[in-house]
DNA sequence: TCTGGGGTCCTAGGACCC
DNA sequence: TCTGGGGTCCTAGGACCC
């Protein structure tokens, strides 16, 4: 199997010491009867919506985050509390697709998300109106979204550890430590969040794909093939939804897991991969200065403009598919004759399903 | 054969303009 | 002889989230 890590465990696999992001090469030899499935993003983004299709019985008012995880405004429904929506809508979803979620209630979004991970899995955790500050003040910072492992640490050497410290901190003490986000946490900290409820999807600022080689290498070869197929596949998607980007940036990461990044900005937004090839090549040579083996490229195009939707282009596959099939073709033809050319073809369009 | 893949936002310095 | 002060864009890197 490809080199990958744990993107999910199960709570099963989970008490085997299997965790998120273990590679999962570790978690096969902490839990060898571990039953890994391999990550199928299309799959898991339809179960995705047939998920939150039981939210929408409740509210029409629903903002979808990532693939596991929304805000819903319950506000607005006259026929059943909020309490009594969330709970059918877990019970529902727990009878249909046979997978536990957990819940959070509050009179805002921060509080809302933060209750709704206290008690996982399974769990429904209701903050009434009033009693914000008494939930969050007790919490470790980091338990607020957006505080991660590196502010913790810089809260925690100026004595904060908790959500209490942080709404009681002078404001001008605590920008020092926070910079422009201080107000935002010490507000949300203090269970004020003047965002509204549901905000309704914005269009994506960013396009990217990546690819972890299954061995290391110094092949530039290889190297410049694989970023042209990132870049085939990234231009293809920003065309379904009739983009185009000015600004593509290549990022390189060594065996030993450093990463470099190299940028540049197009005169005009482009929409074909012949607009970033050249570029993107160009990138791959500058970012790349030490003579370490590559493990991962990374393609991303930003700075996105509209442009008028456009069908997907051929990628590099296909043309190389092709190629390797006018080859075939032309070695049938010149060794068995026309009518053996014609039985070739036939054969080709039945085994790729275009007859 | 330790460490995936898709994103967003912020910071900071330099170029450039007025 | 002396070099201010905004604003914006660009690039590189880092933190964070799901």
């Amino acid at each position: 199997m490809r080199r990958g890590i744990i993107a999910s465990a199960s709570y099963e696999a989970r008490r085997y010491g299997v965790y998120t992001p273990m590679p999962t090469s570790r978690a096969l030899r902490v839990c060898p009867h571990l039953i890994v499935i391999p990550g199928d993003y299309e799959r898991f983004e339809q179960f995705s919506r047939f998920m939150f299709s039981y939210v929408y019985d409740f509210t029409p008012e629903v903002e979808i985050r990532g693939i596991d995880e929304g805000y819903f405004n319950l506000t607005g429904n006259r026929r059943v509390s909020p309490v009594e929506a969330l709970e059918t809508i877990r019970d529902a979803i727990r009878q249909s697709l046979k997978i536990s979620v957990s819940q959070g209630l509050g009179t805002s979004k921060i509080v809302s998300q933060i209750a709704s991970k206290i008690r996982k899995p399974n769990g429904l955790v209701v903050v009434q109106p009033g009693r914000e500050r008494q939930f969050l003040y007790p919490l470790p910072v980091s338990k607020m979204p957006g505080i991660g492992p590196a502010v913790a640490s810089k809260l925690n050497s100026a004595g904060i550890t908790r959500l209490e410290q942080l709404a009681r901190m002078p404001r001008d003490l605590l920008r020092l430590v926070l910079g422009k986000s201080a107000d935002t946490f010490r507000d949300y900290s203090r269970g004020i969040d003047p965002r509204p409820i549901v905000t309704s999807e914005e269009p994506a600022k960013s396009y990217g794909h990546q690819d972890t080689f299954s061995s290391d290498t110094v092949d530039d070869d290889f190297v410049e093939a694989k970023l042209k197929a990132l870049i085939d596949e990234a231009v293809n998607r920003m065309r379904r939804d009739g983009k185009s980007a000015r600004t593509l940036s290549v990022t390189i990461r060594y065996s030993d897991m450093e990463e470099t990044t190299r940028g540049v900005s197009l005169h005009e937004p482009g929409d074909l991969p012949d607009d970033f090839y050249g570029q993107g090549i160009a990138l791959l040579k500058k970012a790349w200065d030490r003579r370490v083996r590559l493990r991962m490229i990374r393609v991303k195009l930003s700075n996105i403009y509209n442009s008028p939707p456009m069908p997907d282009l051929l990628t590099v596959e296909d043309r190389q598919r092709r190629a390797a099939l006018q080859q075939v073709l032309t070695q049938v033809q010149s060794r068995y004759g026309p009518r053996a050319l014609m039985r070739a073809h036939e054969l080709f369009l039945r085994d790729t399903g275009q007859s």
